[in-house]
DNA sequence: GTCTATAATTAGATAGAC
DNA sequence: GTCTATCTAATTATAGAC
């Protein structure tokens, strides 16, 4: 979305000069972006300085200024960054979305324990999402509209799909999404927190797994009620 | 904990003059307490600044510096001053703790519901948590060892207890913690998206009510099972 | 105790050499 | 494109009048 600085201003052809000029430089946009993915989330937008992101990088700190147009912009370049790994994540861990048919709990069953696994290797992310959702901002409203609106539709469909047909418990799907992704990604987000109360290796994989297995009997029930349910 | 400036040097009689300048002071004192909360839930320590917060509380920038060692101080006043809060809340919202007596189902259910309570009318508190969480600092340690830890015991102890009873489903206590912490605070943490997402009167009381209800079906079931169950 | 003025540091952004 | 040097504005903390 956003465009990288003009690099052939006139018509000259590329030479291997050139070439690697040019590689280098998306080589340290990069490391700039998975810099600022990790400044960000650890002490937020205003928190996160410039000079520690570039020397993060390896770079030095007026480069943000010359690959990026602001501070703001690079924000939103780590933003959607880790937007399209969650994406990545998201469908090596599940073979069909939640949209693609008529949901069924089994695909919601899948659809938890992927977004489980998914947010547990990208704790980025959410620590991002929560330490803007704390106060309305332009960044706030930038991410809602780009990135999260979409996502809740699709699970709010879901939910009341199912519920709608019983199969599920009767609760309100904005209930449904909050305690869902505050159930999935709290343990990963607040890590740090975690290694200090519980030990080092806590959160580890076992951990996803039984977290996983968990949330699915929560939301879900133990197991689908056989028979009796009849359908809208 | 922290003790206030020494404002009787030495043994001078309390006028009604020296009476009143202290209670201006125990005013703006406790006036610097709730602006911190406030701009420190919003924007996290670093991003919070001395000005704001002394404009927030009617006073001026250095009177912080007055009233408490550092912005360091303030922000352990001000922690300790929600924490104080949350303690209030939550013996409003119910008669007895988790720790009073041997653990119920239904017991459970009310600390529950009482936990959502008091989490939607203080969401400064998980605010500051979660900001602090995402990073490990001196301060996390501090906030770990003074307030999370015990309010950890007492849910763990209280879930095993079930657990090993047979009352609730086999979920890992550590699983349960972040799932329950993560699911009753998210709503209310994120309410300036939430109000974005889901339109300005989303997280009402209604909802509070419907959050409650629905967090005991997930992490309690429907209904306990009938006669079945054996004790350890 | 509270105020104004300011010191010392650090922030994001820019200029210009190479 | 990348570097060094630097500008302007904002930060926390302190000095000193009242």
């Amino acid at each position: 979305m956003a465009d990288p600085p003009a690099s052939s201003p006139s018509s000259s052809p590329p030479t291997s000069a050139t070439r690697r000029r040019q590689a280098r430089a998306d080589a340290t946009r990069l490391a700039l972006i998975e810099a600022a993915v990790h400044e960000f989330a650890a002490h937020g937008f205003e928190g996160a300085s410039t000079r520690a992101i570039a020397t993060r990088a390896g770079t030095h700190q007026p480069q943000i200024n010359y690959h990026f147009e602001s501070k703001d912009e690079l924000w939103r370049a780590a933003v959607d960054h880790v937007f399209a790994k969650l994406d990545a994540a998201l469908a090596a861990h599940q073979i069909e979305g939640l949209g693609a048919d008529e949901i069924t709990r089994d695909r919601l069953a899948d659809a938890i324990r992927a977004i489980v696994r998914a947010v547990a290797q990208l704790p980025e992310l959410n620590r991002i999402m929560i330490q803007e959702a704390t106060a309305d901002s332009d960044r706030l409203a930038w991410i809602v509209e780009r990135h999260t609106r979409g996502r809740y539709d699709l699970l709010a469909e879901a939910w009341g799909s199912l519920r709608r047909r019983r199969l599920v418990a009767d609760i309100d799907e904005t209930v449904v999404y909050y305690a869902l992704i505050g159930a999935s990604t709290l343990a990963y987000v607040n890590a740090p927190e975690a290694r200090r109360l519980l030990g080092d290796h806590a959160i580890d994989d076992a951990f996803v797994e039984a977290h996983a297995d968990g949330l699915v009997t929560m939301f879900l029930g133990p197991e689908p009620a056989a028979g009796g349910a009849s359908a809208d």
